[in-house]
DNA sequence: GATAAGCTTAAAGTTCACTTCAAGGTCAAG
DNA sequence: CTTGACCTTGAAGTGAACTTTAAGCTTATC
């Protein structure tokens, strides 16, 4: 697949493709014969995995840290243990999602369970009130 | 409260706070008799709000259309429905990332279960490569 | 064989979200 | 009355993440 069908195929310009390819968050593909970049079709589902981990408040960086693994040196052992660690680093991503998950969802529970007799303003204090104090950074 | 306590109490710069009300996200405060910017103590709370809606993902536009500059005037049903959004982006990610974690397990199985035969090493490249999986070195 | 679509690279430009700078005004302590 | 911390503004600078531009090569179609 060339570079513009896969561009098609994930939704992200093939320019951003290229320039995750410089950055090192997707690793030089094979070429074709004329010097066009060929992609394997799971190119699209890593592309949809990088754009959905952006959205979610990640940056390039931290989603370069959890995606590419160094397997430079394929002896069994190695790859193997490249392999948990890639897990592990999935994993440890997958905490920090459920986090935001949980937090998000709290706040949702906290605005929905207004009690009757406040208005919406004294509502909005009491929502910051108890998500303010306690999580300021 | 003037400017540099809010920045001390919140934990985010007092150029940022300046910088947030230059752009709408913050109402322009009353200010003291020299000039000065003087903040109720709920300043606080919804500084904390925007930096939590900023880590979860949500540009400072996005925050502004749903912190509009009163607070007891929350569009309560945008909020929701935005939290709802961002938490339905968590989850593809969450669902993306599970199903790449099984596979880098089944992968493990399948290296781990081969013989010390032939193309063992050549064949985990293969895979690795066809997953994605950026060969670094 | 010309034209257009699509690919290549390096480099410059854009947007967002700040941060720093420059030049000053305010105010409590020494 | 000066020093230093803290405040003001507008403007310029920064880094991340792209996007566009420029110049040129390949390939398909007319």
């Amino acid at each position: 697949m060339k570079i513009g069908e896969l561009a098609t195929r994930s939704g992200i310009a093939a320019s951003t493709i290229r320039f995750y390819e410089s950055k090192g968050l997707l690793k030089a593909v094979s070429r074709l014969s004329n010097g066009y970049r060929d992609y394997p079709l799971e190119a699209v589902a890593l592309l949809a995995i990088i754009n959905d981990a952006q959205r979610v408040g990640f940056s390039l960086e931290e989603i370069k840290q959890v995606l590419p693994e160094d397997i430079s040196s394929w002896r069994h052992d190695e790859l193997i243990a490249a392999l948990h660690k890639k897990i592990a680093d999935i994993e440890s991503l997958e905490v920090r999602l459920a986090q935001n998950k949980a937090h998000l969802r709290s706040l949702i529970q906290l605005i929905d369970s207004r009690p009757d007799n406040l208005d919406c303003k004294d509502n909005a204090v009491r929502v910051m009130a108890t998500m303010g104090i306690p999580n300021v950074k």
